[in-house]
DNA sequence: ACCACAGTATGGTCTGACCATATTTCCCCA
DNA sequence: TGGGGAAATATGGTCAGACCATACTGTGGT
């Protein structure tokens, strides 16, 4: 008999994982609060610990929870909350599949970056952050340490948008992008360039004016992934499965 | 081996996991692929079945693997891509733990939102898919049935941007907010202008003019959920707006 | 007051068993 | 020979119980 759709009887790790949910919910938990331990856990929701324990790598892998052993107040698992690591892993390897492309996720992140630039901008933020990463940039040498500090310049523009969710994100972006930059910035045998960039940048989020820091973060990531993205308005052309290997028409 | 790590020892199921990467990545596994049972992954990999299944929890929780019971060539734990799925999870998750306010959460909607709108009116996307969910939402009488047409238009949209990735990421948003918007449809007490809002939308994309899907899908959603915060640059000047409009040249 | 050591609570791992489900195999009977 | 049903089997799902590694806690002796 095919064609059935089965009704899914939840699994047990399922029923736990809503259970801590509904925890959540109905009695309030919150970061930084202490789940019960897996034996007490099994105990209270008529489970094996093994499911308990399925139901913690789930919650774990979403970044919800974090489990350390030992003994006393920081023994246990906590409830916390890092959605930025759980979209890394997604994105890692949902690239390693080969389902989500280069060009994608370049896309995506120039759509965040873009958005982060302006917002900081509109929202007069702290530039600190900013300036340090920038003063930073030019004592490094290496490729390596450079996009080290290259990352934190451009961490530092998403956390000043003011919203965590699309830090997050960009934060994952970024992540999974790292070798891509590295070699970006060894492609353009040197610095200088995106140096100007940040300065535009920096400039434009101090100045107040979106628009402008839109603008330079567009200018400045399609310095370091030329051909790749489109923005809105680019004349049309056949589909993006295979445009990784022309994707030099920037030069 | 010279130096040992001291503080983080790996788990036995993040070897599991780093395993089934590679596999990924050097055997050119792909989607639809198969992977060894438990009980052969166990053996091969010198771990406990235990510890093959918290591994498999945590792919299945980032949405590259589903596993089903039985026997066959159906049954088995096999690579899938649904990164959707996994966000939405990351997403109700996060909300229900107040570390994401509902305000981050409509922001970075509306954030992707527009951008797959101007993307699609840059593509000169299919809208077959955008001009059937219209004719639906037409035809509905309760809220819960334009809401439910109402997503399939606004996942056309997503779709049309030819971007997997910001589309699983309006998915995911989209499905954490699906409560607002039967209520934002209450509150309004009509969809009328919801509609003259979605064909706005549809014209701008159908024209290909990038910068008035933009602004489009902007006041469809600040009507939607009134008091999201203020576009940058809504201070001084049309910043954004302005600025999609000057990456957008369309000829 | 201090320190060494035993106690103990915690997550991490393993073993082996059994259950539920779905396909495959095989044998009996029409 | 064909069909149908029973048995075998392969798969994930669940459980119980044991042991280990770790890190705090308490206790007793100096």
């Amino acid at each position: 008999m095919s064609g059935w759709q089965p009704v899914r009887r939840t699994r047990a790790f399922e029923d736990v994982i809503a259970q801590i949910e509904r925890r959540i919910a109905g009695d309030g938990l919150r970061v930084g609060d202490r789940l019960p331990g897996e034996r007490q856990l099994a105990e209270q929701l008529r489970v094996s610990r093994s499911s308990v324990r399925e139901a913690m790598r789930v919650l774990e892998t979403l970044g919800v929870v974090s489990s350390q052993v030992g003994r006393g107040p920081d023994a246990g698992a906590f409830l916390i909350s890092r959605p930025a690591e759980a979209l890394s892993d997604l994105l890692r390897l949902h690239l390693g599949l080969s389902n989500l492309s280069l060009e994608e996720v370049v896309d995506a992140r120039l759509m965040i970056e873009k958005w982060s630039a302006a917002h900081a901008a509109a929202h007069g933020a702290d530039l600190s952050a900013l300036t340090a990463a920038l003063e930073r940039m030019d004592a490094t040498t290496t490729a390596e340490e450079f996009v080290e500090h290259d990352t934190a310049f451009h961490v530092a523009i998403a956390e000043a948008s003011g919203n965590r969710l699309t830090t997050a994100m960009m934060l994952s972006l970024r992540d999974s992008l790292r070798r891509y930059a590295v070699e970006a910035v060894e492609r353009l045998g040197g610095t200088a360039g995106l140096m100007a960039d940040h300065r535009r940048i920096h400039r434009a989020i101090a100045t107040g004016d979106a628009a402008e820091a839109s603008a330079a973060v567009e200018d400045h990531l399609r310095r370091a992934y030329p051909g790749i993205s489109r923005p809105p308005g680019a004349e049309d052309d056949e589909g993006f499965e295979r445009q990784q290997g022309r994707s030099d028409r920037v030069g």
